[in-house]
RNA sequence: GCGCAGGUGGUGGAGUGGUCAAUCACAAGAGACUGUAAAUCUCUCGCCUUCGGGCUUCGGGGGUUCAAAUCCCUCCCUGCGCA
């Protein structure tokens, strides 16, 4: 069985549902897990699957500039590769135009709070070969495609939609993403426009590509399913416009991506969503923290992938039912209680919570043993991926207000 | 006891007559992180401050000098070597 997506409940724009790929079933919304270089940071697969997560997404870009994609196909593709047996995907590269180069050495961020200027927006010009005071950009674009730096070793490399999509097939994930343009948020509309303008025809490039060269089973289906990107910044009139442009292509499903004002996000995705056609999955690009999936689902998004909790984890910000904690702090070094709360507000059931102290976890980071790396990511992970199961519950239970207001009443009060 | 080398912040260690006490690192305290340039980055770190600055300090004491962490004397302490 190749692909389907069956929505199975429905709710004003948000819906629960079933995503079949041919490595396994997602129960939509799903977070999706983060691994870009075809690993979970510091969490075998077997981790990864027993906290319960569903789905891995690597990253074109780097698993191209190391291992490389070609031997990431010998290996037997992405799950084989990595040993995760589960559905996969990759992202395009397109993240990485605006991070090597509108966002490189600039500490940007796609999100941006509304009113802040930042020196992100300081002297953008639009195009990426501007030099920022500290670095220079490792990417730039042109309209056939983006030339990159390695962040390796400084070597060239070209990217273009075809090029993407070719890596991509050898990469082999079941799903991946058409080749896009992350834009910051701090450029201008004109900016904005020009470059949502050339990701609709880089999509089309990615399209016509992927359907002559896909490998096809037995029954002549495609063994990999292509999403298409949505792009348009913050800006009502471009997101129509590409939502209406990229949804009447024949992709499998969407990707909504780009850059967002924090306050806006959650109405950017509902007038996309609005126009996307109803019955294929759409992925939330790169979000999100807690509340972001209410938002998001609300808003008629299935999926989400965000780096935030396996590198907060890394850091020693741990996720709970009333915020943040930050385990590094000194209060918690005599702490022998367990660490944090679930999603659903009660102690923590995920296996660094039922089997450590908030003591030990504290000495771990402060001593830089791994360890604490592992621990506090299957924690964050354990965290994120069952607040959307929950959510996804509080969908076909009809209780999705009520769970939402009672999680962010808790989670903002602290 | 004699000889040699040392004693600077929480630690290691710069500085060896003025423009400078505390480069740098670590530890500590806090913050940031949204399709992973990320086991990363930022800030604070003698005391006080209206954030302009003010004050105190280099083992103790004494001295030389316009000026001493820096030179001299002495005492105390540490390490190493020899008895």
């Amino acid at each position: 069985m190749p692909f389907s997506f069956k929505i199975e409940k429905k709710g004003g724009r948000m819906r629960a549902g079933t995503l079949v790929t041919p490595h396994g079933i997602i129960q939509t919304p799903a977070f999706v897990t983060v691994g870009t270089k075809a690993t979970v940071k510091a969490l075998t697969p077997e981790q990864v699957a027993s906290l319960g997560a569903q789905v891995v997404l690597a990253n074109t870009y780097h698993l191209y500039l190391e291992p490389g994609d070609e031997i990431v196909r010998d290996g037997g593709g992405l799950g084989k590769f990595m040993n995760w047996p589960g559905p996969t995907m990759t992202d395009s590269g397109g993240f990485q135009v605006f991070s090597l180069g509108a966002a490189f050495g600039k500490n940007a961020s796609k999100i941006a709070e509304r009113g802040a200027v930042p020196e992100a927006a300081a002297g953008f010009r639009g195009d990426s070969d501007e030099k920022s005071s500290v670095h220079e950009a490792l990417a730039k674009i042109d309209e056939d495609g983006v030339s990159f730096k390695s962040v390796i070793d400084g070597s060239p490399h070209r990217f273009t939609p075809e090029r993407s999509m070719e890596i991509q097939h050898n990469i082999g994930a079941d799903m991946f993403f058409a080749f896009d343009e992350c834009t910051s948020p701090h450029a201008p509309y004109e900016y904005q426009h020009e470059a949502m303008d050339r990701t609709h025809r880089w999509a089309e490039r990615s399209l016509d590509y992927h359907q002559k060269n896909v490998k096809r089973d037995g029954d002549g289906m495609p063994t990999q399913a292509l999403f298409g990107i949505v792009q348009g910044g913050r800006h009502e009139d471009l997101r129509k416009e590409s939502a209406k442009i990229i949804g009447g292509m024949n992709f499998d499903g969407f990707g909504i991506g780009g850059s967002f004002d924090k306050e806006d996000m959650y109405t950017v995705v509902g007038w996309v969503n609005d126009i996307l056609p109803e019955g294929k999955p759409r992925h939330l690009l790169g979000i999100g923290e807690p509340e972001d999936f209410f938002g998001g689902i609300e808003n008629g998004a299935d999926l989400f992938d965000c780096v935030a909790p396996t590198r907060l984890a890394r850091t020693g910000n741990l996720y709970g039912a009333h915020g943040r904690i930050n385990i590094n702090n000194a209060k918690f070094k005599k702490d022998f209680d367990s660490i944090a709360t679930g999603p659903d507000g009660k102690k923590c059931v995920c296996y660094t919570c039922a089997n450590y102290t908030a003591a030990y976890l504290s000495h771990l980071f402060r001593a830089n043993e791994m360890e604490a790396a592992t621990l506090a990511s299957i924690h964050n992970l354990h965290f994120i991926v069952n607040l959307v199961k929950m959510i996804r519950q509080s969908i076909l239970d009809e209780k999705f207000q009520e769970f939402k207001k009672e999680f962010l009443t808790k989670y903002h009060g602290k």
